[in-house]
DNA sequence: AATGAATGAGAATTCATTCAT
DNA sequence: GATGAATGAATTCTCATTCAT
């Protein structure tokens, strides 16, 4: 990468760690250039203003997600594998990566900059990727025929959201939050496939989840 | 409610507009004031900061959404019947009060005022309200013996979200994007149902959804 | 006058003061404020911006210096003597109100803050004031037939700005450069009104070229 | 010229360009640059500072016109046709190089940089050629002789300054204002001519100009 | 209790100047 | 000499909160 380069990116770098440790309102140029180790007027040489810096992360960011699992999902056959490939990487993505993982939690009043068309338009690039997923388990008979799969897909967004939000209060909640709270992440795979596979619902035949 | 009740609610009211059309971060206290039809001092004779006008008014809206939830679902019987009456609520809630169902989208970074105790306690509310319908479902063999209630419950509010975030962006975005967020609130809940139920995956028998 | 009334007339005190001793580009807010005696914040409950407070300045300023030349002349019929009237009240001001006398100095850069129409208006109201005497004695057969009264006008003016910047070195200048724009304000409206009777020429009757 | 001139020389014709365009305080480093096809840190090995530069550029280009009218009317005998020469120079420059005129626009606040003293003597410089040709003319006995020079070369730079002005605003002024100072450049010098020969007074014989 | 003018701490951004390459 | 990225001091404006009336 060009000396340029470098130095976008550890700007970039050094805004995700603030706002994630902050929340997009709360994060001060002060504090990313602090963490970039360059000055303040440094950071407007390569973004024209704080907006523009949180709109290249979350563009940047996003973009890169999808790409990667868009990249490792092209090679295999089976929606199901698919989907879990998704999950299997946004866990990754929480887990190895703290701050990274903030960056998908949306802040998503109307107004918000968060509905910027540069980064509404990554969002629906991922939610595309999962739509297609469920377009081809329908064509191939695995998905039920009559799936809606614009909400099928906000569900299995929605979804992702909720494990994130959760993994979040675990790290970030008061005692006292956390404890109402509690969530095994380890387990959340597990039910998960348990619930796109088969629903809620107890299998017709006998008590296990497997006649 | 007394004269001082009434001015407060009327404040609250006030804040409720103004957060669901700018956001925590962009409201301002003179908008509220305005909207109130009071002075900015006034303000500070009911609330002793602009952080406690919105922990006060999620805390409220949450508590009595959750209340009214648990009072129609308590003489029900059936957990899905039940399960369905939190969709129904919150559907409607969206459809004819949509200041009410923007306070429902959470601003989540961490050190967000929103992840405040009051205001988590009242989402762990609602949250467990879920859950002890998915442990009843369980216990009365409805639902999978081996079902993460503490998973499957973020599933379901994710769903929620997921649904009231699609629903906020063919409010509020702009066209380009609108369009790549099409949705049709109609046939969610058709869609949901069929997920919770059954999964995504098409029933063994044959092509239809019921054999 | 109203309290607000006074707070934004001692406002615009304070910053015509800053403005004369500073110049538009480097009077600060800050030294605004502390002339007036306000808090800088208080300045924005009055003007939306520094430079509105200086429209306002010099609107409310010339405004008044026109109107009250316009009012003193009205009753007259020479208009010589309205000319001469003219000259007096310009001289008055920059004699007896040094900053006031600033802000007739115009900065006249293409694209200034002083070309922005409101001021530009203001100051066409006096040249206006001036071509209409011009024209009453062009009618009255005292002025010559055939002279432009938009060309005279600006010879006019020209002249008393001449005679302002001539003070205003003299007041401000460092020594050396003092020397040199050596003037006396005293002579000044006496050669003034020779050159606009009789122009430089020398009369006919006497050592002059013309015999 | 050498190299080195022909830089310092380009830097200069840029800055004049630039600043006619913005005025002083507005012109920006980074556009002088780009103007001159260097970079902004060369600029640094030719001036000082941003000051110097246009202090440099004030001096040499007053310092220019005025020599060169001295030139031009060295051999000439009649102080009129001297006058009509300054005049004649000013209009040309004025038309034929209009950044070169704005050059003659001073910044007159108390504190500017335009009253710095290497300015303000090239300023001087030029005064003092038209006060010369006035003292001429009076010993001449064309002049009168109780003209007082000092402010008589006053009203004739502000006649110049008020001619510029004229053209300056008719360029630039948005068109509501330009209307009100619309101004005919080609009877300028005739109505000034006529000014300075027989001020505004009608001749005393008949209606017309010439009896 | 109600008012709304006053406050002033705080933050983003600009840009002349420097200096390592 | 030339470059242009880096610097950081400086300044305007915002707005939650206070408080005299």
């Amino acid at each position: 990468m060009s000396r340029n380069g470098r130095r976008r990116e550890a700007i970039l770098a050094a805004a995700q760690k603030v706002f994630a440790r902050s929340g997009f309102h709360e994060a001060r140029i002060a504090a990313i250039a602090r963490e970039a180790g360059v000055a303040e007027g440094t950071i407007y040489n390569y973004f024209s203003s704080r907006e523009e810096i949180f709109l290249s992360l979350f563009d940047d960011r996003w973009r890169t997600f999808t790409e990667r699992i868009r990249a490792r999902t092209a090679s295999m056959d089976d929606p199901n594998k698919k989907l879990k490939a998704i999950f299997a990487a946004a866990m990754k993505t929480f887990i190895t990566n703290k701050s990274l993982a903030q960056i998908f939690l949306l802040e998503t009043s109307p107004g918000s900059v968060f509905l910027n068309s540069r980064v509404a338009h990554r969002l629906a690039d991922f939610l595309d990727l999962i739509e297609e997923i469920l377009i081809e388990g329908k064509r191939a008979g695995i998905y039920h025929r009559d799936l809606d799969t614009r909400v099928a897909r906000m569900v299995i967004y929605g979804t992702v959201q909720g494990i994130l939000f959760s993994w979040m209060l675990k790290e970030h909640a008061p005692p006292d939050i956390r404890r109402r709270f509690r969530f095994s992440m380890m387990r959340a795979s597990r039910t998960i496939k348990l619930i796109l596979k088969s629903g809620l619902t107890s299998p017709p035949g006998g008590k296990g989840r497997k006649p």
